[in-house]
DNA sequence: ACCTGAACACCGTTCAAGT
DNA sequence: ACCTGAACACCGTTCAAGT
């Protein structure tokens, strides 16, 4: 008789639950929806995960693992820090029901930490060294993360489709703008 | 016998509600606390002013009602644009807890519409016309708001101190940096 | 007209009991 | 070791019943 060589129950459980946020959002994550899915009492993802707490913390490790290596693209560091820019927030967007985990658990900057190694790179490149190197690179992330946040909460909320394409302009116009600015040093 | 004149209770009702959310925040909101602190049974909120959302709602409104006039403060328009993108993220940020409430009502825009008229009158005064005019006052707008929400998250969800100060910081930089833009052109 | 209490359908968490 | 079911303390909402 041979032992199948299973999934281990907790990784079922966290792939299952990140599928279910992915799919229905953040607030459609209950211990019993998800118990439901799985085909078991809500009681045993206490033995295997532990609490919410714990359950949303694995959610956001495996969305942090998943994150893909960030590749700048273009030929002036401008447009590669740019670039960079526009990638952290098209992805935050796309999956912006797991950034709203990782804001929930309090990890917010893990979220940006290859994205913030990335742009260290090209500032440098781009002639700025020590304090003022470190102070762009946290002016972009940031600005990234502001209109993250922003967009997500219009359209979780319901608002119209013309304010987040209002939220989507601005932000290039800013980041051009902070660009511009920064290329002036 | 004379009949005391009795603020209506629903009025009552509304401003217990708002000084909870004030002092607790908002996910402090909820029927059976807020009866508890007016000394009715929960039910009783239902006949009076509606369910939650509707209570929210109200709630939103007793918020937009006592925002102030925005007061543009310096000589220059540039400055004054400036007073006026600082007021709206200060006053933001002290209300935190109400503007979530209002974004979960999908009526963030509400909120800014007076900073919008302001704002409006500077830009022209600023020398700007038409179609520029509206998307200068849309992406100092915009940017406040970005940089509120995501403050918002930032504290709500215990992130540091150190965050919120950088974000604060890297907030007026990239409004310098677009009023620089702006007055460029 | 106004308020209550019971009821219903949710939620997270704990824990004794089973296998 | 692993899972269940009952229990507890929450939540919003509805509604018949009282005054």
């Amino acid at each position: 008789m041979t032992t199948t060589a299973t999934q281990p129950e907790r990784a079922r459980i966290v792939a299952v639950a990140r599928r279910l946020v992915e799919r229905d959002g953040p607030d459609a994550l209950s211990m019993r929806k998800l118990a439901a899915d799985l085909g078991v009492a809500h009681t045993a993802i206490y033995w295997h995960v532990g609490g919410r707490d714990e359950l949303v913390g694995a959610i956001v490790d495996s969305f942090i693992a998943d994150l893909g290596e960030v590749r700048p693209r273009g030929r002036s560091p401008r447009t590669r820090m740019e670039s960079i820019a526009l990638d952290v927030h098209r992805q935050a967007v796309e999956h912006r029901a797991l950034v709203s985990l990782a804001f929930e658990q309090g990890r917010a900057t893990a979220l940006w930490q290859p994205a913030h190694v990335a742009l260290a790179r090209e500032v440098e490149a781009a002639g700025l060294r020590g304090a003022a190197a470190a102070r762009a690179v946290q002016t972009i992330l940031y600005l990234a993360g502001a209109f993250v946040t922003l967009e997500a909460a219009l359209e979780e909320h319901a608002e119209t489709r013309a304010a987040v394409a209002l939220s989507r302009r601005v932000f290039s116009d800013a980041l051009e703008a902070v660009l511009d600015q920064l290329e002036g040093k």
